[in-house]
DNA sequence: CAAGGAAATTTGGTATACCAAATTCTCTTC
DNA sequence: GAAGAGAATTTGGTATACCAAATTTCCTTG
């Protein structure tokens, strides 16, 4: 099988079978019956738990199974509030700090983002998009702050999964990020914070309608 | 020995150790060593050094013994800088979203202080500084955000340790805390927003000076 | 028939043993 | 004597076996 580390791989199979439904919220992580499944002893099995649990996808509890965890739509907007915070603080950091070149490379991932936007799918599009914002982080020159960052966007994978939508806002979203990367060019931090800001409201406003249908097609089996 | 899990009680152990320089930087924390020095099995040793490692106290590196990481300044202030951002953040949420209660919890950690400032050890009063800074990010009534902030905060054990300095700053700490929840208390976020942040660039000059006196007087023998 | 308790099973926590990769030391050879 | 190759040792990764706490089920008793 692929790269990384067992306990990554492994992390890597069961957030696909939480993402795909295999494993709704609510199921119990058991790490024996897991570990058997996938042919692997229960020691990297633990180590994958942990990370799952750390992105939050699964929940720990002391002396107890852990649980598969429930998107809440509230932790995806928590999440989000928060992200937003230290991407405004990339932006600002990133017109003070970061060079030409790492400003250009933001610049790619969007004109790729622009390029591809109709050929490409959904999930590659959301994919793009949270690179172009990790890129920003990275610009900042904070490996403090892009790493939060990154930890925070690992986190909306579940939200990541479910907003297989919104193809519409192509004209919208591509205009953002044209904004944000023309202010960080021009060095204007206010420019650049308000439409960092702004975009990621929208991206919060997209998950609401997701949360929305989805709570209305299928109400969840289990508390 | 004391509370919680075994793997948290070894971490606390290795942290003290690091802290009291008993372990300096550079050095390789093998676990099968520690794990036969502390009388416990290699299992939790590896988990209480994830956990020290989440804490950027130690470094892991692929295929490699970790190591204990050196407290750079750059880090440390990288941190600073983050958090900061974060408390401010929640200095704006609750004076949306606190309730009077809340803003109670933080009045009262701020009266401690001042009721305690003279008799109180210099560790103890940063811990206490510190609660204050939890309490805040607390009362913003966004589990995420307090979850990242005390995150950031772990990571400043060692900070914390060496700022064992300072008294004298004590007018000017109390009167920033007196500010803050002033503000607070008024729903004032622009002016909660702009104490959180003051006080944190204080925090940072102070952390400056420390590591200033720091580097003068010994150098690291390690690399 | 219901309620309480005890025993068995389930499950995570811990210890130990084995394995593979990487480093280092030594022996050989030029 | 230096350099390179190989072997042994070091070290983290993985598997397995054992243990203790907690839950659940079933039996007993009122």
């Amino acid at each position: 099988m692929g790269e990384g580390t067992l306990p990554e791989q492994i992390a890597t199979r069961l957030r696909r079978d939480i993402l795909r439904g295999l494993l709704p919220p609510g199921t119990p992580v058991k790490e024996r019956d897991h570990a058997a499944d996938l042919g692997v002893s229960r020691t990297p099995m633990r180590e994958a738990i942990r990370i799952l649990a750390k992105e939050g996808l699964v929940q720990l509890r002391p002396a107890r199974s852990p649980i598969v965890a429930k998107p809440s739509f509230e932790e995806v907007a928590n999440n989000i509030e928060v992200m937003a915070a230290l991407e405004v603080l990339s932006a600002r950091l990133a017109c003070q700090r970061a060079s030409d070149a790492e400003i250009d490379e933001i610049a790619e991932v969007a004109d790729r983002m622009e390029r591809d936007y109709d050929t490409f799918d959904r999930l590659d599009l959301f994919e793009l998009d949270m690179s172009f914002h990790r890129a920003i982080a990275r610009a900042a020159n904070n490996p403090v702050l892009a790493e939060t960052h990154a930890a925070l966007l690992a986190r909306l994978w579940r939200a990541r999964y479910l907003s297989a939508s919104r193809k519409r806002a192509r004209e919208r979203v591509l205009r953002q990020h044209a904004d944000i990367v023309a202010a960080l060019r021009a060095r204007d931090a206010v420019a650049a914070q308000a439409h960092v800001q702004a975009h990621l409201d929208h991206l919060l406003v997209n998950i609401v309608d997701v949360f929305d249908a989805d709570d209305t097609e299928n109400t969840p089996a289990v508390e």
